[in-house]
DNA sequence: TTTGTTAATGCAATAGTGTTGCAAATATAA
DNA sequence: TTATATTTGCAACACTATTGCATTAACAAA
């Protein structure tokens, strides 16, 4: 197994993650980077902070993929429900669980991803 | 609002979304009516599918956009649980219900997508 | 059946997203 | 300081999705 470096690109786009309450999109990442490094780092940094469980990912409703900070302090999973606005198009992690639920016997899952798209508070009154 | 139309086209994606047991992505549907339309009139005939309610549309953990017919009986909504082998690439819509489950309040859901990730029966034993 | 209106289509062009190969640069262990 | 394997930038490529516009065709009404 390769050992990751520690490089300028990866702890800026790790600062973006976790300075950012919201997941985001690649494009999004870049815009906060593009001085230190070139989109196809941001890509392959951001595949190995996914590697390595610092970063999950989250697709909304339309297919956008965005990237999150793992702030998991009991449980070490990646299991809790993400809010997609449509309004202000932000994807947040919500401290809501993936509620139980009775699986079909012979599947086997090994990743779930609950997404509830709709309108966030701040964006209520707009 | 605009009348649609019964064309070729739609009949066709119509035919072969209903034929199939998985959701499919625009790729796949346009393999089985290549003879007949355009990729674009593809995209636009889903879309308007999508606005009737007749197809409904999933994302896998990837990212990839997938389109469903509705097998509705008794509830009118597409809240259920799709499954997404990562062997054979197949979706399904399993007839599992989404869970219930707190929701945070001063947030307004409008869609909900859950989606598994995983082995399917058929591939347990490849 | 014919006609008029308007939705639907094909085609070309464009934009966005993600991947790959390769040479150069650099983080890290020895 | 040096060796080496990871990381990076750049260019090129592949795939997905959207838009504009002229043409075609569905369908309601005459």
């Amino acid at each position: 197994m390769k050992k990751s470096r520690n490089t300028p690109a990866k702890a800026a786009i790790l600062k973006v993650l976790s300075d950012s309450h919201q997941a985001l999109s690649h494009a999004e990442i870049l815009e906060s980077t593009q001085q230190i490094c070139d989109r196809v780092t941001v890509y392959r940094v951001l595949d190995r902070l996914l590697a390595s469980d610092i970063i999950h990912k989250t697709v909304t409703a339309e297919g956008v993929v965005k990237y999150a900070f793992c702030r998991h302090e009991a449980h070490h999973d990646h299991n809790h429900v993400h809010f997609n606005c449509t309004r202000c198009h932000k994807t947040e992690c919500l401290s809501l669980p993936i509620p139980e639920f009775e699986l079909p016997n012979a599947y086997t899952v090994h990743d779930m991803n609950f997404t509830l798209t709709g309108v966030c508070p701040q964006c209520q009154s707009i």
